[in-house]
DNA sequence: CCAGGAAGCTCTAGTCTCTAGAGCTATGAA
DNA sequence: TTCATAGCTCTAGAGACTAGAGCTTCCTGG
């Protein structure tokens, strides 16, 4: 058995997260210890593995929720496992585009300034007040 | 003079949104008319647009409200407000390199995926629970 | 001139995923 | 036995809003 200052070496989850994700029903809630200290299994470990791996991709805590109980049923399809990634690398994708877009616009803004002169010209602020220095909608 | 109304739908910012803006100091503390109701001028206007611009592209409100200082002292150097943009510039290629590497693991995942098994022999699930069935670092 | 509804006001709490701190107790090695 | 380290619970804070309750002011039509 680990306690939780063990747990979270061996995953790299910080303890004061572990507790939470307990208490978001993600990690069932821990044996006890005598002394009421938290006693993890094997099986603990490989479910907050689980839960750090989907953290780590991204995916929120209802999301790895769903796809914990989804674990639980061996035999049911996996279509919704399947639309859950899907659905969050579309996401994902969103995110990038709308972050290339800004990155162009601050390229184009920063490339004007050499930050040599004084803040009444400095491009960085007139792009800013005035929209119509910009190239794209953001 | 506008109502909070008027100005928000100039700017797009929402009613609420404008409230919290004054109370974490982006926006001087309004006018009131007689009855108690904020009336702001063109200046706030624009104060406002600057501001709305800024969030679009990702600054936060730490940052707005230097580059808004700094806008106020327009015979000081701009190296900093160069400085501001040019961080957020690098934080936001960070995001970007993070998410695409993301997109990339997610992709795998999902092409190993078709939907149409069970839970049990699910990529998804197996690569979430085994980092070895992993390609890189995320 | 007044009714009624839209728009305004303040204040509090919730979102999401943790993180930090206070104040206390248990564990384990010297 | 001592004492540091690690654990416990509970509360609050972060950031950038958003939602709702309960109240007041404004404006328009009749």
């Amino acid at each position: 058995m680990l306690s939780i200052g063990d747990l979270s070496k061996r995953t790299g989850v910080k303890v004061p997260t572990i507790r939470y994700y307990e208490q978001m029903g993600l990690l069932a809630a821990a044996e006890r210890s005598e002394g009421n200290q938290r006693r993890y299994s094997r099986q603990d470990l490989e479910r907050l593995a689980f839960i750090r791996h989907g953290r780590d991709l991204g995916l929120d805590i209802s999301a790895i929720r769903e796809l914990i109980s989804l674990s639980q049923h061996p035999d049911h399809p996996c279509a919704d496992a399947d639309r859950i990634a899907s659905d969050h690398l579309a996401a994902v994708r969103e995110k990038i585009d709308r972050l290339k877009r800004l990155e162009q616009e601050l390229e184009r803004i920063v490339s004007h300034c050499d930050g040599g002169h004084s803040i009444e010209e400095c491009y960085v602020i007139r792009a800013l007040s005035d929209h119509n220095l910009c190239d794209s909608e953001h």
